[in-house]
DNA sequence: TATGGATTGGAATTATTATTTCATATTGCT
DNA sequence: AGCAATATGAAATAATAATTCCAATCCATA
């Protein structure tokens, strides 16, 4: 065997990936429907796989040696193992995740420790979501004429796709940030028939705190996602969630929040439709 | 076959636990085995799990028997089935609540259809990213002397929170983004000894992709996160990562993207930090 | 369009693996 | 302790599955 024989799944994915274009066809078809059905192939036999895949079993085997291995029954391997792997239930895995990013020093470390980070708040949420306050949230963002977004500094990504996606629903809004300085005139076009979407968390930005202020004083009910009922932002507001993000090296992870900031975007948009379907019949 | 069959892993596991006193020494053993290495029974072979247990492989045989399989092959289908099920129950979940949203089964579900696409997303890059690609990408931008930020639309709040944090990290940044259309002129101050984070997925904003054509062109190194090996950004970026990020109400889920970028930041923050020590020393 | 090389299909062969069988050992019972 | 029933070990056998081989086909190139 002068090449390399890929060992793990990932590296053998990329090779099968950086080649499939020029394989030969039958071999190809075998390739693609690998990737695509890993599972088969860790499990079934040499004729069952082929036959799936619409292929001799003997091209099966003319894959397998393309790269490298020298059997079915090798690259059946690197596939089983695959599945070993990933076999771990989530908590596990999540407490796997947590202990190699405490312990470990490196950069893979590093990233764990984000992605830890990032399922933990998403298993939080997902318990804590006060059903009532969400329905609240969404009855009083679908009658607003214009959803105003709100949010500064590490709150402001969120904000940024929530925009978006309303933009994509159609639905009238504008994000409260002005490179030209002028949020105080933009704030003030928010009349009552408006709503607020606000987000911040501790340290509160003050500009968004004061932001939230002004506007809630316009009489424009608020929706605001925070991180604690002790939050300013709390008081301002009509509805708010609390969101508990873990962090890490510093760095809040925004799953949670973007989580919960879509469902609310999507939920305004269907309860929107639903209620122009009701006005036409 | 008067006895019924355990078909699925739960009640066989209850049944060899319910049976286990009244079984004899050796066929005990292998029950024994068989809870606790339940994947050396999905893959093995008689022979080699019959040995790492201790027994005879027809023992193996007789225990399958006793259990009212007619034999190990459709013992270790259960075991193997297990395999499969815990595999694909993330996607099944998704696809599940998928559905429930579409025949509009109320609110909660489009929360809980955001909060799997994001768990779904976080799990599958946790399996695949590729270590070396990362290190090298650290590498990369821990060297530039400012790092710009390239990407549009869904993917901008990615890029936003990135260049937020490289800020916090006292890194030099540039998000490029102009409200003022100076876009082509900020590019044009990037020089071989900067580097880029380009962020795009499918379909592809444009002008991303002619912004990154044209910066790569200028000699300045490209680190990319989307999602293919088919997409535009991976021929310009030295190095590419793919991302596979659930979507749910068509909608993508950020989380997997967020944590990968954060985790690139933060490291290249520490391989900052750690290289000025070296030098000071 | 003729020719050589690469690719493919399908059956034959070889290998591996499950199962059966039977001799031997162990256990429980009187 | 002695006997029968049960359990076990080891090897033989049967079944299944992987691999090889060769003829047929396809494809690129002259």
């Amino acid at each position: 065997m002068d090449e390399r024989v890929p060992r793990d799944f990932e590296t053998l994915r990329t090779t099968i990936l950086e080649r499939r274009h020029s394989l030969p066809k039958r071999i190809a078809q075998i390739a693609a429907y690998a990737l695509d059905n890993p599972d088969d192939i860790a499990f079934g036999t040499a004729a069952s796989i082929a036959a799936s895949a619409g292929v001799q079993p003997s091209t099966l085997i003319r894959f397998a040696q393309q790269l490298g291995f020298d059997g079915f029954t090798s690259l059946q391997l690197v596939f089983r193992e695959r599945l070993r792997e990933r076999n771990s239930s989530y908590d596990e895995r999540l407490a796997a995740l947590r202990a190699k990013a405490e312990e470990g020093a490196g950069h893979r470390a590093i990233f764990d420790g984000f992605v830890a980070a990032a399922s933990t708040s998403l298993n939080d949420i997902s318990g804590r979501l006060n059903e009532d306050h969400f329905e609240d949230a969404i009855a009083l963002l679908a009658k607003a004429e214009t959803i105003y977004v709100l949010a500064k500094r590490r709150s402001y990504p969120v904000a940024s796709y929530i925009a978006y996606a309303l933009g994509k629903l159609k639905i009238r809004n504008q994000l409260i940030e002005s490179a030209a300085g002028l949020n105080a005139e933009m704030i003030s076009f928010a009349s009552p028939r408006d709503a607020v979407i606000a987000i911040s968390f501790s340290p509160y930005a003050p500009a968004a705190i004061e932001e939230a202020r002004v506007i809630s004083e316009q009489g424009v009910p608020i929706v605001a996602i925070t991180d604690s009922s002790f939050s300013p932002l709390a008081q301002f507001a009509k509805v708010w969630f609390e969101v508990a993000e873990a962090d890490f090296a510093g760095f809040r992870s925004l799953s949670a929040t973007m989580a919960l900031a879509m469902a609310l975007t999507v939920a305004v948009g269907e309860k929107r439709r639903d209620a122009g379907r009701k006005r036409k019949a």
